[in-house]
DNA sequence: CCAGACGTTGTT
DNA sequence: GTCTGG
DNA sequence: CCAGACGTTGTT
DNA sequence: GTCTGG
């Protein structure tokens, strides 16, 4: 699963590698990107910019806005059928940047480790988006990220990872074409994953410093 | 027909 | 909006 | 994902 | 236990 990441790189990194514009006023590097918050995100309809999307997917016929604190994750293997997302499917995906992400190992103590990519710093979820309107009027964007089966590096700690796309991916993934790409949504095995263990202060959506993607000391090895 | 749900994770 | 269950 | 709340009344 | 908020 993916319930927290990471995006601490400056406006101008991210305009980079994705070739895209970004507002500077509304970005700022994020250690510990927490649902419900507004996170950048680069959808179908404005390939060449990032906007701020909030996490956690509000379905465009939601009377309760609440329902967007449940759907977070979406299982890539599923999610063209079920009615929060089958829409969104087709018609309404999106990059979600990341430089790394958080899962927490359950056995035992509830550890945190950190996973990222060391050959390519700055990546990207594979997300769906969707506009709901409020009473008023307001447009709300919202967005969830996929998951699929765990890779070899993350089996240990979880048997749910993110979709993580390769940048030749994420093309395609935005492509306008309603035949879902489904042969992206598999484990990341051919770009090397790397983990370590974090320190708990990163359970706190509001602990947002560099320290909470730090590796900690161990007994024994240094790196596992 | 109307009412109510619409999700994922992990654990048992 | 669309599907399921009563 | 984790942390924190989870209620009502009346009064200031 | 379950829901809300970050």
């Amino acid at each position: 699963m993916c319930g927290r990441f990471s995006l601490s790189v400056e406006d101008f990194e991210l305009k980079d590698r994705f070739q895209v514009e970004i507002d500077p006023k509304i970005y700022q590097p994020c250690y510990n990107c927490a649902p419900s918050q507004r996170l950048p995100v680069i959808s179908n309809h404005k390939k060449q910019k990032i906007d701020l999307y909030r996490w956690g997917l509000i379905p465009f016929w939601a009377k309760d806005p609440s329902i967007g604190n449940k759907l977070i994750n979406a299982r890539a293997e599923t999610a063209s059928e079920k009615p929060s997302f089958r829409h969104a499917m087709q018609r309404q995906r999106c990059l979600v940047p990341s430089t790394g992400f958080f899962e927490w190992n359950k056995k035992g103590e509830k550890q945190p480790w950190y996973f990222y990519l060391p050959d390519v710093p700055i990546f990207s979820f594979a997300g769906l988006w969707d506009v709901w309107k409020d009473a008023e009027g307001h447009s709300v964007l919202s967005f969830t990220i996929l998951t699929t089966r765990a890779n070899s590096t993350m089996q240990d700690i979880h048997h749910r990872m993110p979709v993580i796309l390769t940048p030749d991916q994420e093309k395609i993934w935005l492509e306008d074409s309603e035949e879902i790409p489904s042969d992206l949504l598999g484990p990341l095995e051919s770009i090397p994953m790397r983990k370590h263990k974090v320190s708990t202060l990163v359970n706190k959506p509001e602990n947002n410093s560099p320290e909470v993607i730090e590796p900690i000391k161990t007994t024994g090895t240094l790196f596992d």
